[in-house]
DNA sequence: GCCCCGGAGTAACAACTTGTAACACCGAGG
DNA sequence: CCTCGGTGTTACAAGTTGTTACTCCGGGGC
């Protein structure tokens, strides 16, 4: 099959950008519209797109009124994204007949997963059937299932709180890079960092009790001193340094 | 057998767009009208509805008037919508003949449920030749049959009350992604979560021991500290990812 | 080498979220 | 009237997270 044709509506030239560029390296032809009226314009012009990804939020009409207007029996599968802490899984969007929804800030990973999984559906096979593969990320001795929230290392499936699954996920989308806290925080959390503020330090020290032999030499997450951390998935030698 | 038509009659505008897109996307012919009068119209020009659906709550003669003059040998069958939290006119409502009644809010699937098991009910054998495989819902170990309004697990029967059914009823249409409690309480009750209410914990705790093995450790029915619950159809594996 | 300062690890604690038993309430059906 | 089943409310236990405070450590300057 050839690339899939996405349609993304969103008014955020950051996110445009973001979202055209992660999915064009996922395989798929992304085109980006702001707003209603561009969006039925790209319409008329190609009918043959085969998904939209709509933002609610819009200047103009907003997403949950598009969605309403577009004939669901002719009108390509919809994929619906709220607006950072709006009110969640309003009925209404699916209701409406969208595919799917997904709240911000979301994760491109999943968003891609999700495109997969409406995309698999819309073709005509059973979704019950293998969810699963499509979700499971292995990345060195980690494997993540993000249908079930859980993940595993060297196939054992770890026991993590919350707090916790969202740093390893955090960190299994970079591994081998150095990330500074404020990036975590920004993407865990979803405001700045005080300078005080030690947060972060600690959910490290939990997970590195969940996932390392020797917490105190630890050989997933690493310490960058002065910069951040680095996960490093497939584990770093815990005799000499390379 | 073409499209089956269908009568809306409701006076909130959101609800009359949404069942007529829902109910159209479903294969049915829908027609809406807001008030008496413009039913009484509706069926003066075509009589030929093969159902109605009536709110009883309108402005001027209320439903259960309306359902009161309409002749019983001649008018369509006819499903009932209380308003919000109105249990009380179940039995007025049937007994007045309606066919069927559904509390507001209700799920709209449900609503397709029981039109089709009216429908079917009523013409003997029109709908499709298999009229139970289209309602039987699978999704992982779960299997729903909104018909009837039951529930399976592993194929065994479950014995849920109305408030766990609809409950496990809301997480099978939103099967592995994390869902805040007040989208649970919006859908459920229809009416805003306050800050310190906790009844849709207590009806995951009830509702968990009628599905899971142990409670205590929830396979199906997840809970995501800070976030809300998640519902993994298929059950967390205890051991090695698949 | 030593000293110092600020970054990082982490134990202890407080604040908050969730699980759940016990109780209260309400409608159905005697 | 009473009882019963279902559900919300309340209270408390258990679990999770952020904050604080203390410690230790790395690295630059001497």
């Amino acid at each position: 099959m050839s690339e899939p044709r996405i349609l993304v509506v969103d008014d955020d030239p950051g996110i445009q950008t973001l979202l055209a560029r992660y999915l064009r390296g996922q395989g798929f032809a992304v085109q980006v519209a702001a707003d209603a009226v561009q969006l039925d314009a790209a319409l008329a012009q190609s009918a043959a797109f085969d998904l939209i990804v709509l933002d609610i939020m819009l200047p103009g009409e907003d997403g949950l009124s598009i969605a309403r207007r577009l004939n669901p029996a002719t009108r390509p599968p919809l994929i619906m994204l709220s607006a950072r802490g709006e009110e969640i899984d309003r009925i209404v969007g699916l209701e409406l007949g969208a595919d799917d929804y997904l709240p911000k800030p979301f994760n491109p990973r999943e968003l891609v997963a999700r495109i997969k999984a409406v995309l698999r559906r819309r073709q005509g096979k059973v979704m019950a059937a293998e969810p699963t593969a499509e979700m499971l990320h292995r990345v060195g001795d980690f494997t993540r299932d993000d249908t079930r929230r859980q993940a595993f290392l060297h196939e054992k499936p770890l026991e993590l709180t919350h707090g916790e699954w969202q740093l390893l996920s955090f960190f299994l989308d970079r591994p081998n890079r150095v990330i500074h806290r404020d990036a975590i925080m920004d993407a865990l959390k979803g405001y700045e960092r005080a300078a005080f503020d030690r947060s972060i330090d600690v959910r490290v020290t939990r997970l590195r009790r969940k996932i390392e032999t020797n917490p105190v030499e630890p050989r997933y997450l690493i310490t960058i001193w002065g910069e951040g951390y680095l996960f490093a998935p497939q584990g770093r030698s815990s005799g000499a340094p390379a």
